[in-house]
DNA sequence: GAGGCAGTAGGATGTATAAG
DNA sequence: CTTATACATCCTACTGCCTC
């Protein structure tokens, strides 16, 4: 094997490697950076998380002094790779493969960006955020420290070819929708054809007329870091250098209708799909791009078209998402942090939950139990999954409950919250016009009714408000045992109106539910 | 091809424990 | 006591296999 780097760091040996952690795999320099790559946050540079600067140290230490390096093997360490096949197990990767490798993954922005401190305090005069200097900063950084690991793929910006001829340019006119599916249609946000139009660059204005109004153009795929620096100008050769194809052994990344021919200066994305997701890039997004197929005017520069980042998951994640808002009758799996099949949804099952409303309805009764079913659950995550249910769309369902036939009645919507009481049967109040004594009444009975949910009467129709009348013979009753009070409705509702019908009065009333915005 | 199921990897988070 | 670290747990997403 020819080794390019210093011969003392040159290799590294795959089956130590193998061995570098509990619960990871890491077969060669890719996968090794690749573990760092998905714990960077996102645009964070150089920056890793405390966690990620541990796990990246220990990394760096085992690879030095367990051999990974080639540095110290021994028959030990042969032995404990003896299970790997050997012939895989004695290639060794060059250790400038591995800087390589590493210095790829980081663009010149990235390298550039450290380096500024210095050059501010070598070059005082000059002013560092012009973005020209940023731009030098970075071409130097890339031709000097980058170029000789990757200089297949990117070339030094050619400023001449950068800032010359731009003129038209291809554009995406409206916005891919932020997550596709695998097997399904590329669409725009708003579930129409993506629409690409070939325009003056500095007018806006789209070339309805023309040879270019007839453009072919060529739907690919290109890597969501490209112009993640919202850098708007490039050049054809780094357009192609951020171009994604398809892994090896799979099908085209995007099948379909990939050619397009522009009309008037506009042309439609039309039956084309990903076949494959975009977990395994490192910015786990993509982006699609339009370029000319050939440019009838040849001495003319059509700056390429670049769209949105999106992420592309497998189709069968689409029948797993997790719904926002959730619907009253989804799964209780939809909510957020309740895994399908998980543990929680187990135990949600195990106490009769199945879907979001069952949730918010126990949550309503008693939430302490269902908190104690959900015991397991962190406080973090249980504030989670509370948000995301109580972002729930309700219908207008509503219940009425009375207690041995009294006149006296607490109106549940379809989460068992209290949006209304009446005192004499026919004048119903919302929570928020009771008075002290009044909501004592409505506790009592509240809470009446959630030992007695079966005794919850359906009202497809409403009361009306009014002044509330209490039956003197209930004030003494009620008056002893009023001391707690109302549980307020905690879920969000949508104020609007309803209309019931009162058990009593057998009418039509319009009966108004107010906004009661306390988070659970 | 669609969908169910199981296995796996990675990420996030909480908790226990060691070190200073 | 505080902080750092290791470990455990769970959720999410991906993937292969299988059945229909």
């Amino acid at each position: 094997m020819v080794h390019s780097g210093n011969q003392v760091f040159d290799a590294v040996d795959s089956r130590s490697t193998a061995n570098l952690k509990t619960n990871e795999t890491l077969s060669n320099s890719d996968d090794f950076m690749a573990s760092f790559r998905k714990r960077e946050k996102p645009d964070s540079g150089l920056s890793f998380d405390p966690r990620s600067k541990k796990r990246f140290k220990d990394e760096i230490v085992r690879k030095t002094t367990h051999g990974s390096l080639g540095i110290f093997d021994t028959e030990e360490e042969d032995d404990v790779g003896s299970d790997v096949p050997s012939q895989e197990s004695k290639r060794r990767i060059p250790y400038s493969t591995i800087i390589g490798d590493a210095m790829r993954e980081y663009s010149a922005r990235e390298f550039a960006t450290p380096l500024e401190p210095l050059l501010r305090s070598v070059a005082p005069a000059i002013p560092l955020k012009c973005n020209s200097l940023r731009r030098i900063v970075r071409e130097e950084v890339e031709r000097t420290i980058v170029s000789p690991f990757h200089s297949s793929s990117r070339t030094s910006l050619n400023q001449s070819e950068s800032s010359k001829a731009r003129v038209w340019q291809l554009h995406f006119v409206n916005k891919l929708r932020s997550t596709l599916f695998t097997s399904c249609r590329i669409e725009s946000e708003d579930c129409n054809p993506v629409t690409i139009v070939i325009r003056d660059s500095v007018s806006g204005e789209v070339i309805s007329s023309g040879p270019l109004s007839s453009l072919r153009i060529e739907i690919v795929v290109l890597n969501g870091d490209f112009g993640a620096d919202y850098q708007e100008d490039w050049t054809e050769k780094e357009f192609n250098a951020n171009l994604v194809r398809e892994r090896d052994g799979k099908r085209p990344l995007v099948t379909g209708e990939l050619v397009i021919t522009l009309r008037d200066g506009v042309g439609y994305v039309g039956d084309a799909s990903f076949t494959d997701n975009s977990s395994w890039i490192r910015s786990r997004k993509f982006r699609l791009g339009a370029r000319p197929v050939q440019s009838k005017l040849p001495e003319v520069r059509i700056r390429e078209a670049r769209s949105e980042a999106f992420v592309v998951k497998d189709h069968r994640g689409e029948s797993y998402k997790k719904h926002h808002p959730p619907n009253l009758n989804d799964e209780v799996w939809r909510l957020e942090k309740i895994s399908k099949g998980g543990t929680f949804h187990k135990a949600l099952l195990g106490k009769g939950i199945t879907t979001v409303e069952q949730f918010l309805q126990s949550y309503s009764v008693d939430p302490s139990s269902l908190r104690l079913v959900l015991r397991g659950m962190s406080k973090k995550i249980w504030e989670t999954v509370k948000e995301h249910a109580a972002a729930c769309v309700l219908d207008d369902k509503l219940y009425i409950y009375y207690k041995d036939g009294e006149r006296i009645g607490v109106v549940f919507n379809s989460i068992f919250r209290v949006v209304g009481a009446t005192f004499d049967g026919q004048s119903f109040q919302s929570p928020d016009m009771l008075n002290e004594f009044q909501k004592g009444l409505v506790g009592n009975l509240t809470r009446h009714a959630y030992k007695n949910l079966d005794e919850l009467v359906p009202l497809d129709a409403p009361p009306a408000i009014g002044p509330a009348m209490v039956p003197s013979s209930q004030l003494a009753e009620h008056y002893s045992s009023s001391r707690s009070q109302l549980q307020y409705v905690n879920f969000p509702v949508m104020p609007g109106s309803l209309l019931l019908r009162s058990p009593f009065l057998g009418e039509q009333w319009k009966f108004t539910i107010f906004s009661l915005t306390n988070v659970i």
